[in-house]
DNA sequence: CGTCGGTCGTAC
DNA sequence: GACGTACGACCGACGT
């Protein structure tokens, strides 16, 4: 190298080609991909670290025809178009590239290559050195004492020596080396039966073309006669090899010098993009030392009645003002309020304490006073609120006896609605991923573990900064997460029309909660105490000697290695499985398999349901209120927890009992709707089987049609056995299952599972093309989507593992099917509680289990209240067949089935 | 004493 | 390994 830093030339539109092809095909959570990206900058880096160039240009074709184009019109025609995988990683590397302070150049008209070699030798004849960072061996004829050509990916060097060395011609014979040869990928045709070797020998002995030409007779053979027959190709080939080095560019003086990054504008497309590797080696931006984003942040700590009705006006005249309260629990029906803040412009935000209690905490506001003040602005619906979680907030402000209205954004479902397949949606995660920035965590403020303090308890000097925080970010994250949603086909409407109006219908579902008979449950649990004792008396016995029935690890052992029982199966890890259909097999063989299996069912009831449900009852209501999980299921359906009252047994008559304990307040019934094989319709729609479609559209039992048609028999003549088949093929189809699975469940011979799935194919050739189709179009998106356009991004779908790849195929053909019927339980939701806000009835809507709605109606409402309800949810969507809903009821939960 | 992965089981 | 989506209990290993 010499003293000062070469001119470095980068052929950008070469690497990205070959990162492309060469690196595995990487993508960002949501399917981006993103391979080709990654491979350029880390190109770009190491060549940066090596060569520290004070100059240099990244450089890339422009768009459109060159002139080579026109002047053969094969030039590259045969090439195949762009890959779209590859098209779509252009923008966002040229984005990195200049906010990485390089020049970047795509001239209109003329190539990289004319453009490197232009500027070669420019620099060349100004005495400078240049060094051409490419992969395309063309670039070998710039190759002077002073221009060096380089390979950053393989690291190979070619100065003139070395030119010698590879290609056995000079660099200024490059061209006409290659316009022998010819390029197939280039399109330059050449001379047939000319390759490398004889182009080496011929330029060797004649010198140039010219020189092979004069001498063209001399030369014997087919090949002299290729050469004579393609004299005029071959001056035409010249032209196509030749780079242009005089084209013409208006380039500044400091067109060529590197700038200062842009590191906040990396670090945000390096987090979008998930280029993890290259956000590390970012600069740090200054949070580790100071709290709070790098941009400049401007946060009031408002503790006197002044700047309170400053921030009222401010947020008054805005159009749209982030939110967010501070609590001291996590429970939404017992938390109360320490403190509100506010944002309504970007690194702006106040925190208003109201409730900080530790020694030496400064004066504040009083709560109820601030409250009031701010109820007219919280309470108008005309006044857009934008939170992080909303959901929450409300009930904190409901407990004050404030009604949150005017909910209009929420960046927790923004960033659910685009991509429900990222696992975490809170807010420091989402920040990190879509604004690249690191919030100061909630454990950073308050501590963790035994020594978490409550926030009241936080001093406000990191309260205050912490809490602004939220709100500033909240309203940035807005700004950045809802233009996406409107560019992401029907996203948008997804989250308007679904997910947002939904925050409220859920906040008064938990808020009214559910009745618990308490009194029952404890006799239930006691009742199980005393069945359990006797259970585990006989284990004992059987086994041979006391232990744990509850520990997989000590049956595992007892039942394999003590008693010598066959392992049926073994679980991921490798151990023997205890499972249940693997102690069923066994029941046979031993008694201590049945008793576990009794004793499991036992156990489960009591320590998940009869035990922690009367602890859960909230003692201001005397209900339970579950929390319903918006952002959570990757398809789109609602989770709960706290307690989860979407898994209640109701398969074994012991688990129904626990449902007799949900009963409704005095004077009224609980009446239960649940749509009827929701998702075999959604099946039937979406794939447009005439069969089954008809099917529905007759009302047919859909397991006994199908038990007839896979069997071949009269529907009266399917027998208990055949509809049992029907149904777990059914149920199979929906879930993507293989027929391994079905064998499995069933109990049958893979090949007798194997003949029931090619049956049903065959007798409803739709549903085979439909999931066909949609594999497909899985694997040509990177997404599939339910039919009101809610999406799943499904990353691994093109994975080479096939175990994941499997994975990804069979969500693939689920999701749809299931966001679906989410979709559309939804929208019911929507209208029932549209319908009984407009209609006085006292009717609550108090459950949802994703295809059933609980309602707890006055007994004397009952006959004018339910055919509306059940209207709204049989028309909540219109498909190819119809809705069915089947609703019943009762003085419990268990009768009302 | 808390956290976390593994296993199992409940629902739709 | 082999059936999708969840939540949660219990065990036992590990770290403080």
């Amino acid at each position: 190298m010499s003293d000062a830093p070469p001119l470095v030339l980068v052929d950008g539109s070469s690497y990205l080609y070959r990162a492309f092809h060469a690196l595995p095909p990487l993508t960002s959570s949501n399917g981006e991909p993103t391979g080709a990206v990654l491979g350029v900058l880390n190109m770009l880096q190491k060549l940066i670290t090596e060569y520290e160039p004070e100059r240099m240009a990244v450089v890339f074709d422009a768009r459109g025809k060159t002139f080579r184009d026109e002047m053969f019109e094969a030039y590259k025609a045969n090439r195949p178009p762009m890959p779209d995988d590859l098209r779509v990683q252009i923008d966002p590397l040229l984005d990195a590239i200049e906010a990485m302070g390089l020049p970047l150049l795509r001239e209109p008209g003329v190539e990289a290559d004319d453009v490197i070699g232009t500027l070669a030798s420019q620099a060349a004849e100004a005495g400078a050195s240049v060094l051409v960072s490419t992969g395309d061996k063309d670039m070998a004829q710039l190759v002077s004492d002073k221009v060096t050509l380089v390979n950053t990916m393989t690291g190979n060097r070619l100065d003139p020596i070395g030119v010698e060395e590879k290609f056995g011609v000079r660099p200024d014979q490059i061209i006409d080396y290659l316009a022998l040869v010819g390029d197939t990928s280039d399109n330059i045709p050449g001379v047939p039966k000319v390759g490398p070797k004889t182009a080496t020998k011929w330029l060797s002995q004649y010198g140039d073309i010219e020189g092979i030409k004069s001498h063209a007779e001399d030369i014997a053979g087919k090949v002299g006669e290729s050469l004579r027959d393609n004299f005029e190709q071959l001056d035409l080939s010249r032209k196509l090899a030749t780079i242009v080095c005089n084209v013409k560019m208006n380039l500044d003086s400091d067109a060529l010098a590197r700038t200062e990054p842009d590191v906040e504008r990396l670090r945000s497309l390096y987090t979008r993009l998930e280029l993890t590797s290259l956000l590390r080696n970012l600069p740090e931006s200054g949070e580790s030392s100071e709290p709070g984003p790098a941009t400049d942040v401007c946060y009031e700590t408002v503790t006197d009645e002044d700047s309170l009705v400053a921030w009222i006006e401010r947020l008054s005249q805005s159009e749209l003002f982030a939110f967010d309260t501070e609590t001291d629990s996590l429970d939404y029906m017992q938390a109360r309020i320490v403190g509100v803040s506010f944002s309504c412009e970007s690194g702006a935000a106040a925190y208003v304490p109201l409730a900080h209690d530790y020694p030496g905490a400064p004066d504040q506001l009083d709560c109820n006073e601030v409250l009031e003040r701010l109820r007219p602005v919280l309470e108008n619906p005309e006044r857009p609120k934008v939170g992080h979680h909303l959901k929450y907030d409300a009930h904190i402000l409901e407990n004050h006896g404030i009604r949150l209205a005017g909910i209009r954004h929420d960046t927790m479902l923004e960033s659910y609605v685009l991509n429900s397949t990222a696992t975490r949606h809170d807010m420091d995660s989402v920040a990190s991923r879509y604004l690249g920035v690191s919030t100061t965590s909630y454990s950073e403020v308050a501590g963790k573990g035994a020594k978490q303090l409550t926030f009241n308890q936080v001093p406000l000097e990191q309260a205050a900064p912490y809490a602004a925080e939220d709100a500033d970010i909240t309203l940035r994250l807005h700004g950045a997460l809802y233009p996406r949603l409107r560019d992401t086909g029907r996203l948008a409407a997804i989250y308007d029309d679904m997910e947002i109006p939904l925050i409220p219908v859920l906040q008064r579902m938990e808020r009214t909660g559910v009745r618990l008979d308490v009194a029952m449950l404890e006799r239930q649990g006691s009742e199980l105490a005393r069945e359990m004792n006797v259970i585990q008396q006989s284990a004992y016995e059987a086994a041979g000697g006391p232990f744990n029935l509850g520990s997989p690890k000590q049956l595992q052992e007892i039942l394999f290695e003590r008693l010598g029982l066959p392992v049926v199966r073994k679980t991921p890890k490798g151990q023997p499985s205890t499972a249940e259909d693997v102690l069923e097999e066994l029941t046979g063989q031993h008694e201590l398999p049945g008793l576990i299996l009794s004793h499991r069912e036992l156990a489960k009831l009591k320590s998940t349901y009869t035990d922690k449900l009367p602890l859960q009852v909230d003692p201001g209501t005397g209900r339970v209120h579950t929390s319903y999980h918006q952002a959570v299921a990757a398809t789109g359906r609602l989770s709960s927890s706290d307690p989860n009252l979407q898994n209640i047994p109701v398969r074994t008559p012991q688990g129904r009992r626990i449902r007799q304990a949900f009963v409704p307040e005095a004077g009224h019934i609980l009446v239960a709707a649940d749509y009827s094989q929701i998702e075999l319709r959604i099946m039937a729609h979406l794939s447009g089987d005439k069969g089954l479609i008809s099917a529905f559209r007759d009302d047919k039992d859909i397991h006994r049609a199908t038990a007839a048609e896979v069997f071949g028999v009269d529907q009266d003549a399917v027998s208990t056995d055949q509809r049992r088949s029907a149904k777990a093929i059914n149920f199979g189809l929906i879930y993507g299952m293989s027929a391994f699975g079905l064998a499995r469940q069933l109990n049958v011979e893979r090949s007798a599972a194997q003949e029931y799935v090619d049956l049903y194919f065959a007798r409803y050739p739709g549903v085979r093309d439909y999931m066909d189709r949609t594999r497909a179009q899985a694997k040509d998106d990177g997404f599939v989507e339910t039919v009101f356009g809610r999406r799943l991004y499904l990353p691994d779908i093109r994975a080479r593992n096939p175990q994941r790849r499997q994975y990804a195929e069979r969500s693939a053909i689920n999701a749809p099917m299931q966001g679906t019927a989410a979709d559309i339980i939804k929208i019911a939701m929507l209208r029932a509680s549209e319908w009984l806000e407009n209609n006085e009835t006292g009717v609550r809507l108090i459950m949802q289990v994703h295809d059933e709605l609980v309602f707890e109606v006055p007994i004397d409402k009952v006959d004018d209240v339910v055919p509306p309800l059940l209207e709204c949810m049989s028309e909540a969507a219109d498909l190819e067949v119809p809705l069915k809903v089947d609703c019943g009821q009762g003085a419990n939960w268990d009768e009302a089935h």
